[in-house]
Formats: structure tokens, sequence, C-alpha cells
DNA sequence: TTTTGAGTTGTTCGA
DNA sequence: GTCGAACAACTCAAA
């Protein structure tokens, strides 16, 4: 018989620089499946991320396609699938790139494992990430908690090998026919909104896909990373990468972007700033750390990683938490962020800080209601990014935040967005208000409100809640926390 | 084992 | 308007 194998997709959604893909394709004719991953205890995707996978398995199938191959596409769960898949196509490779939550460890391990025992070999890969999990760790061998030292760690294991170029050609093998009954088309997965379809502002901000990553890479390096450093605070500008929903389905992958950036700093293609440089592989960092803290605390997404906050007194206030997820709290830089992200799916990442830190703080709702907003409305909502940096921001997280370090709306709107341009955008019913008073509507005389057509309570809301008075509150509960 | 320096992203107050 | 200090104490990582 003729050697046949099975690349198994997941968060890896790209064909260049897929190890798992390019052994599959070495190997002998091959079989492209895609899952919609329904085992038990899995997460289920939040809305934006499924419409983003949708769009990005369209565009994998059209990829695949240009290779003469076909993406087959199944939903359910891979324990049960995976084998009858193995058993009728008679494959005798399986491969996939790792995945690293708590379930998806276990439900490959224990497949891996079946497979192996019927005689098949899978073989699985890094593809997503610098360095695995497991593969940093302190000098006693034990995890990292501060990013600085696991970042100089990470580092000092040297670069990460460079990208693979796409697999040259290869075979494709169909799938049985004792095993159509299990294929669905994209359509069936039911994966993007109808009644109502909200994706029109998805739609205009993104192109998910392969393509679309290597795009905005190029983009980045053109323009934006110049500057990065005091630029990528800048909301009001195009000042970050927006790769985040790219990598969080592996459209791109780490190893490419960190050599995209090397390659444009040797050839000094970024002039003179290589600073600006670091300061953009540090942030890479930041994922490569969070995937360190979701390995070694499986429940990053519902517990506290520092137990101490578990007596944390949090309100419950459905109405506060209403008014932060449709961003009319009444501070201009949190409701714009809030829109953004109703609209596209997407903030700022110094916008996301504001916003989460005045959920948090401020109106003292549980970070877990932030976090859980965020898993459905961000099209790049990362299992490891999303909760480690809501833990980040509520303190509970491992870090070495200052407890007193609480983001004034007021203050970050005037620093970050100066000319109120980020805030006009996204809050237009404040577009005629004069300069940075644009941040803080209320200290407005009613003259002044009434020139710009603004009643407050009518046409934009009155504050949530005082601002000095949230602050002390969020100190005193703070403080309440026993030591540990 | 003990010690020591350090820890992403801030705000406020008073001189 | 600007600037430095205060804001807790703790935990981490490495020497």
């Amino acid at each position: 018989m003729c050697a046949a194998s099975l690349i198994w997709f997941r968060d890896d959604l790209r064909l260049a620089d897929n190890p798992a893909f390019a052994a599959a394709t070495r190997h002998g004719a091959v079989l492209c499946l895609f899952i919609l991953d329904e085992s038990p205890g899995r997460r289920p995707l939040g809305s934006a991320t499924r419409w983003w996978l949708s769009r990005s398995l369209d565009a994998l199938t059209g990829d695949l396609a240009g290779c003469g191959a076909e993406l087959v596409l199944m939903r359910g769960d891979p324990a049960t699938l995976i084998p009858r898949i193995v058993a009728e196509a008679d494959v005798d490779l399986v491969t996939w790139n790792r995945r690293y939550e708590a379930n998806a460890v276990a439900l490959d391990r224990n497949l891996k494992h079946e497979l192996t025992e019927a005689g098949v070999t899978v073989r699985t890969f890094n593809a997503g990430l610098l360095n695995e999990p497991w593969q940093v760790e302190t000098g006693s061998g034990t995890p990292f908690k501060v990013f600085t030292p696991y970042w100089r760690a990470a580092r000092a294991r040297g670069e990460p090998p460079a990208p693979a170029p796409v697999p040259g050609r290869f075979e494709s093998l169909r799938l049985p026919r004792a095993l159509k009954s299990l294929a669905v088309d994209l359509a069936a997965l039911a994966l993007e909104p109808t009644a109502p379809d909200w994706s029109g502002g998805l739609r205009a901000a993104w192109t998910p896909g392969e393509a679309g990553a290597r795009d905005a890479l190029g983009r980045f390096l053109d323009g934006a990373i110049a500057g990065y450093g005091p630029g990528r605070d800048r909301p009001d500008r195009e000042s970050t990468s927006r790769l985040s929903p790219h990598l969080r389905f592996g459209e791109i992958g780490a190893r490419q972007i960190w050599h995209a950036v090397r390659t444009a700093l040797h050839a000094g293609a970024l002039p003179g700033q290589p600073a600006d440089a670091e300061m953009f592989l540090s942030e890479i960092g930041w994922r490569e750390f969070s995937y360190h803290l979701l390995f070694n605390h499986p429940e990053l997404a519902t517990r506290n990683v520092n137990a101490r906050f578990d007596a944390f007194p949090w309100r419950r206030d459905d109405d506060a938490l209403r008014a932060w997820q449709r961003g009319e709290t009444g501070y201009p830089i949190v409701d714009a962020g809030m829109r953004e992200l109703w609209t596209t799916g997407w903030m700022h990442n110094r916008v996301r800080m504001i916003a989460a830190s005045f959920l948090v703080k401020h109106l003292l709702i549980d970070w877990r209601e932030g976090e859980r907003w965020f898993w459905d409305t961000l099209v790049d909502a990362d299992p490891a990014n999303n909760p480690a940096s809501w833990q980040w921001v509520a303190g509970s997280g491992a870090d070495a935040a200052p407890y007193f370090r609480i983001f004034n709306p007021v203050t970050q709107g005037e620093k970050f967005d100066p000319d109120g341009a980020y805030v006009r955008r996204w809050v237009p019913e404040l577009n005629e208000l004069p300069g940075p008073s644009i941040h803080s509507p209320w200290t407005l005389s009613a003259e002044k409100l009434a020139a710009a057509g603004l009643r407050l309570g009518r046409d934009y809301p009155q504050p949530v809640v005082d601002l000095q008075a949230g602050r002390r509150r969020a100190l005193d509960a703070l403080a309440s926390l026993k030591p540990g």
C-alpha cells in the first residue's frame, strides 16, 4: 500500500513554516483535516473568533486548492473522529502542531497514545511559539512568575530556527467514500452570524488568512515599527502591528515574525531603531510568557493565580457591567475602546489596559466578567493572552504590579489621545467638544456643552462612577486582602 | 540557606 | 507648570 498521512489543522491555519503540514507532505499522500473541536470540557469559541475562524478556513481552503488539495471540515470530538478517519483512510502517519490548554493537551496525549498503540506513527510539532512553555525554566527548574527574568532566559536560548517555506508539490488524499457523511461544508459549521449579521465592521477591518497575515506584517515593517516604542501607546494612530488575530489562529507564527523583524533590522530597513524592534519583540515575548503561565496554571481563565484574591470583595453590578460592555460609562476613552471592540472585534492595547482597569478597579467588577466579554468579542481572543492579561490588570496574576496602579481614564486619555481623535472616531456624539476637554465632558459648563450640541445624560451618559470615590474604594478593597 | 536587587505599561500631592 | 517623592509589603530569581 502507498504511504498516506493525515495533517490535523488546529490553531495553525497556514502552509508556510507549518512543521506538521510539511512532515505530512514529505511522507505521502496527504489528507488535510480541520475539526471544529466540540470535545467535552473544551471552551467554546467566542462569537468574534468564530467569525474569524470561518474566514480563515475559507482562505486556507483556497490556499490548499492552489496545491491541488482539499481541506476536509468536520465538527465534533476529535478523540472519536480521528481514529475512525485513520482506520478508514488507511493512514499510517498523523501529524499536528501542539496546543497548550490543559484539556487540549490531555486530548492530544490520549489520542497519540491510542493511535500509536494501533501502529500508526504520530508526530507533533511546535508551530506557534518561539519556545514551548516547558523549555524556559529558572535555574532551579521551576516555572517563571515574572516577565523580565522569563524573557531574559528565553532570549538566552538563542535565535529560534529559521522559518520553513511552503512545501513543494505533494500528493493529496481524498476522503474515502465511507467517511463522506462526516464531512460538512463551511456554511454547515454555522460560524458566521446570520440573524442579524453583525459582522460588517469586522469585514471592513480585517483580512483573515495567511496572505492577510503576511500583508499585515509587511505593512507594519514598512511603517509603524519605526517609532514603535512611544508610538504603540497612541490609539489615535495606526501604531501597532494588528497581527494579534492572525497569530491567534496561526496564520502566521512567532518564528516568522521574529525573523522578519531581524532581517529588516539587519538590512537597515528600520532606520536606526533597534530599540523599536526590541520593544516589539518583547510584545511577542509577552505572548510567550502568557503561554508559559497557561501551561503552568491550567485554570488561568477561571482561578486567581494569586490565591489571596479569592477573598477579594468583588461587586456585582449588572447595570454598570452593561454600561461598560456597551461603551456607555461616561468616560470617553473607555467608551471609545469598548465601541471599537464591538465594531471591529479589536481594541488598541493601551485602551485595553484603561478599559480593563476601569472595570476591575473603578467598578470593582470581577476580572472574569471582563475576560468573558473579551473572549466573546475579540477576534484575537486567545486562551493564554486573554486570561493572563486580565489577571495582570486585576493584580491577581503572577507579576509585580504595585497595588496602587489604577489607571485614571482622564489622565490616560489626555496623555495618549491628546487631540481626542480616537475618542471622536468612536464616540462621534462628542465630536464638537473642544480639545482635550473631550476626555472629561462633565467638567464643561452647560453653555459649552450646549455649544457642542450636547446634553449630558441624554446624548452622552453622566459618569457611571466618580473617579475619586472609585479609586478610594478599590484601594480599600485591595488593602482588605490579608498578606499572603 | 541566606541575602539581595528588582519588579511593563500609574497617580497624586506638595514643594 | 514641573518635578520628585510617596504610595505596602511581598515575592521572585539568582548569586
